[in-house]
Order: C-alpha cells, then sequence, then structure tokens
RNA sequence: CGCGGGGUAGAGCAGCCCGGUAGCUCGUCAGGCCCAUAACCUGGAGGUCGUAGGUUCAAAUCCUACCCCCGCAACCA
C-alpha cells in the first residue's frame, strides 16, 4: 500500500539552520506523528541541498572542499533535528549517488524529449545570490539584494519549457483546490502563471560545484532543478509517490507549485497532492537577514526552555499559514502562561488531589452530566477536522479549551469541599478530570511528543515527582 | 491601472465570504478560592473597527476613491 508521503523543502547547507528552517521542519512532523497515530503509515523526508555557487563560495572562504563544507553543515542539521525530535524516516542529500542518478536520469530523458534544449541566457548576474536579474530589478545598477556588483553575462545554457506547461498547469490548479494551500496564497500563483510563463535555464556554465549535465561536461545542473527532484530521487524504489505533501516557506511556494509540477508534467509523473505555504517570521519586527545578523538560534531556546516549548511557541505564536514575530518576551509569555500555568499546574493540581484524597482507583470516564465531559466527549470530531485542514494552530487551541474547561472544573466543583460532603460526586468529578487530562495527552502528542509522554507517566504512576514546565522568572 | 496580503482596546490576533448588541489571548484593575507551579476562577476598565464618501431601517462586514504597512515581480528558510 502506498504510504502517506511528508515532505520538507531540503534546506541548503550554506549556514546554520535557523528558525524558519526549523519551523517546516517542526510543522511537517507534526503531522507526521499525527497520521502515525491515526495509523497511516508515513514517510517523512528531510534533507540538504548541498550544490551551488553560494556552497563553493562559502567553502573557498574558509578554505575547505566543497564537500568536506557540506558534510560539515549537514552534521548541524541533523543535531538539530534530533534535539528537535523529527521524526524522519529518511535524510537525503543532493550529493548522495541515489540522487545524482535520479537527476542526470531526469536530464537525459528531457533532453530526448525536447523539453529541455540548448540556448543562450544574458542576464546581470550576481555572485552572492547566485542569481540573474533583469534590468528593472537593478538598484543603482546594483544587486538588489545585496547591493553588490552584477555583471553583465551572456552564456549558453540549458533550457527547460517551462511555458509549455502554462495551460496544463492553470488547469491543474483548477481541477484541484487542494493543490496549493492556504488556498489564499494560491491566487497570487495562478496570476503569476497567467501572466505567462518563460522558458527557464537549468543549467549553468560558471558554477563547478554541480551534477554534470549529462552529455556535456562543461555545464552544471541549475541548484534548483536539481533540489526539487530530491522528492522522486528519495522515493525510489519505494512505494510513497506521489507526495501527500510538500510543506515550505512561502517564499518557495513558486518553485514548488509551478516550475516542479511542470518538470512532472513534463515526466509524465502524477503530481503531489499538496503543497503548503507557511508564512514568515519576523524577530522582534525586523525581518530576518544576514546583514541584521538577527537569525534565531533554535538552539539557545532549546538549552533554555527544552524541546518540546519550542515546538509549541512556533506552532501556537501566529496562526499556521500567515506571518508572525519570534520575541523571548513573547516566547516567555506563552511558556508562563500556557505552558507552565494552565497545563502543567492542571496536571499538578489533578494528581496532588489524586493522592490526597486516595482517588487511585478512579479510572477516566467522561459523562455529559459535566461541561467537561462534554466537551472531552465532542473533542475528537472537533479535533480531527481542524488537523485534516492542517490548521495546527487551531487545533492547539482546541486542546488548550479543554485545559481551560478542566481548570474551571476543578474550581466551580472544588472538591476539596466535595471530600467532605460528597464523595460519590468526589469521584465523579475526578472521572472526569482524568478523561480530560487522558485526551489533552493524546492531542498533544504530535505537538509536545515528551510531554505527552510524561503525562501518560503520571497517568500511569498516579503521581507528579517533578512540575511539567517549572514557571520562569522574567527579565 | 503589474499581482497578492494587511490596517479592529496597551500588545498580538479573530470576526468580514452569508450586513443586525465588537470577541479572544496577554497585560492591567478589583474580587473569589485555597487543590495547585504566588498558579486557578469570576468580574471591571479600555476600541468613533486606516481615511472620506455611497448603498441600506441597519456596515468592522457590501460598493467607490484615497492613505499607510508588508510580500511577490523567474530562483534567500
Amino acid at each position: 500500500m502506498k504510504k502517506f508521503y511528508i515532505t520538507t523543502p531540503i534546506y541548503y547547507a550554506n549556514d546554520k539552520p535557523h528558525l524558519g528552517h526549523s519551523y517546516t521542519t517542526i510543522a511537517a512532523d507534526v503531522l507526521a506523528r499525527y497520521c502515525r497515530l491515526k495509523n497511516k503509515d508515513v514517510f517523512f523526508l528531510t534533507g540538504t541541498d548541498e550544490h551551488g555557487s553560494k556552497i563553493e563560495e562559502a567553502a573557498k572562504q574558509n578554505n575547505v572542499t566543497c564537500q568536506k563544507w557540506v558534510n560539515n553543515k549537514v552534521e548541524d542539521f541533523k543535531l538539530l533535528w534530533k534535539r528537535l525530535n523529527i521524526s524522519n524516516n529518511d535524510f537525503i542529500r543532493t550529493t548522495e549517488e541515489r540522487h545524482i542518478k535520479k537527476v542526470k536520469d531526469v536530464f537525459k530523458k528531457l533532453l530526448e524529449k525536447g523539453d529541455i534544449f540548448k540556448g543562450k541566457y544574458t542576464g546581470w548576474y550576481c555572485v552572492a545570490c547566485e542569481s540573474y536579474y533583469t534590468d528593472t530589478q537593478l538598484v543603482g545598477g546594483k544587486c538588489p539584494d545585496c547591493a553588490r556588483d552584477v555583471e553583465r553575462l551572456e552564456e549558453e545554457s540549458y533550457f527547460f519549457k517551462l511555458s509549455k506547461f502554462q495551460n496544463a498547469l492553470l488547469e491543474h490548479y483548477g481541477k484541484n483546490p487542494d493543490f496549493m494551500l492556504p488556498s489564499w496564497r494560491a491566487s497570487e500563483m495562478v496570476n503569476f502563471v497567467k501572466s505567462g510563463l518563460k522558458d527557464l535555464s537549468v543549467s549553468r556554465k560558471n558554477v563547478k560545484w554541480g551534477i554534470t549535465v549529462p552529455g556535456d561536461e562543461t555545464h552544471t545542473v541549475y541548484v534548483w532543478f536539481d533540489a526539487l527532484i530530491n522528492y522522486i530521487s528519495a522515493a525510489e524504489g519505494k512505494d510513497i509517490w506521489p507526495c501527500d505533501i510538500h510543506f515550505v516557506g512561502k517564499e518557495i511556494f513558486k518553485f514548488h507549485t509551478v516550475i516542479w509540477p511542470a518538470m512532472l508534467l513534463a515526466l509524465d509523473i502524477p503530481l503531489p497532492k499538496t503543497v503548503f505555504a507557511h508564512g514568515w517570521w519576523t524577530v522582534n519586527g525586523e525581518k530576518m537577514s544576514k546583514s541584521k545578523g538577527n537569525f534565531v538560534d533554535p538552539h539557545k531556546f532549546i538549552d533554555k526552555y527544552g524541546c518540546d516549548a519550542y515546538r509549541y511557541f512556533v506552532l501556537r505564536q501566529i496562526p499556521f499559514g500567515q506571518d508572525g514575530d519570534f520575541s523571548e518576551k513573547s516566547f516567555q509569555d506563552r511558556y508562563n502562561s500556557d505552558l507552565a500555568n494552565n497545563l502543567g499546574n492542571l496536571i499538578s493540581r489533578t494528581f496532588s488531589m489524586v493522592e490526597k484524597y486516595s482517588l487511585q482507583n478512579v479510572a477516566p470516564k467522561a459523562s455529559s452530566e459535566f461541561l467537561i465531559g462534554k466537551s472531552v466527549n465532542n473533542f475528537d470530531e472537533k479535533f480531527t477536522k481542524s488537523m485534516e485542514k492542517i490548521e495546527l494552530t487551531a487545533s492547539l487551541e482546541l486542546i488548550w479549551e479543554i485545559i481551560d474547561e478542566a481548570n474551571r472544573t476543578i474550581d466551580s466543583e472544588k472538591p476539596w469541599v466535595l471530600f467532605k460532603s460528597d464523595k460519590e460526586r468526589l469521584k465523579a468529578v475526578f472521572e472526569n478530570l482524568l478523561s480530560a487530562v487522558e485526551i489533552i495527552s493524546k492531542a498533544l502528542a504530535p505537538f509536545m511528543p515528551e510531554t505527552a509522554e510524561k503525562i501518560k507517566k503520571i497517568i500511569a504512576t498516579q503521581k507528579v515527582s517533578a512540575p511539567l514546565f517549572p514557571r520562569i522568572a522574567q527579565e
């Protein structure tokens, strides 16, 4: 049976992983874990994009070979994924033989079909940004991104006949409303395609660090063309294609919804079912950039607050799909209010009463005579719907509704009074409370795997040894 | 007229498609509780919903114009 195939982009092994990388990967991991819990056979892929002139440049500056440079960077990514509890089934590198072979196969096939042809490319090239610019894009004759000098280059290049697939793409968009999510981002792509597609240059003469074009050693395959193919080179020999969902950042949505499907159409390979674009983080209100040096290092936050708190924060802070802001202050606010006060304290007060009032034998049971019980019984349907729409933030909010309601129940039922006056009702209250805790830990599992485990253990042993999330003193 | 998103309490957001007492989280103020991680619960204060017009009995919500912010415009998560 075909597996449920989830991917992140392969990250450019040019620098250390930061907030942006971790965000996409955590989102994909949450969906992967959720699907596995739903008994789906999941294949979750991430990896690294290791070719191109920027890597050549970085390696040169650091006086190492390109291969050595990327080998080193890959370890940074792998380490972060390990620390973030990312449950990927495979990790693909574009310097691996399985990938190189696939890229060459694809290139050759399209060349034979005539969907790749030899031509000439002319443009303003910025080496640092590894990109050509049109006259109108230049700012004061310099690179619009990094303001460095650009050079006028004309070079022989192989082109992919992107223009040929314009109508087929539009037709596919029309027939598959879930191909691009969130839907409001799709209209931008539709308009872009409607405005007319140009053929795409897919080889470089001036880049040495890359996969050579089959039959023409003087060219290397353009990094994006190379990179996109990872999704099928990793699928080789496995029953996973077509991909069920590609998670991407909004800045690379176009590659995944225009160029990539066009490549697949040319190859007669089925298209992925969904490409989901999430938003961008600003940091303290500013765009992340090298020049500002304000990249958020996930390790710092994992060290300080733990893996689960980090996973929680990035998915809870901004509605999944939209843009939002990262700051340590907002991180601490969320940590204290949501994790320590609401969730942690609920577990703590619940089980301290279990012990104090000798309720160890009470089994979880949700009954509709209690509001909390009713909510627990209605939870699954709402939660499933929300997760299926990949509304990750909204799904977390649903979990917190249960947490809040459980806290309210304790206050209104006053178990400390019932303990003296009505043992029967006390028992009933705890049946419902425990059912709430149980469903919270289940629903939390994809988002915060360690915490879910801890709660399960607490349920099993009926004891809280240490606070789940100790409050942190705010500066 | 290049394309798209957005401007709603101190901060961050929902509501707008399908007009009808402006809602949530954090913060703040007051009260309650005492099981709990000085946590939890209740209530209050705080907004002329970017601006100007229009449609309507009624507009944050529909229409028009304008202002401001942010992405994209063929390759930076």
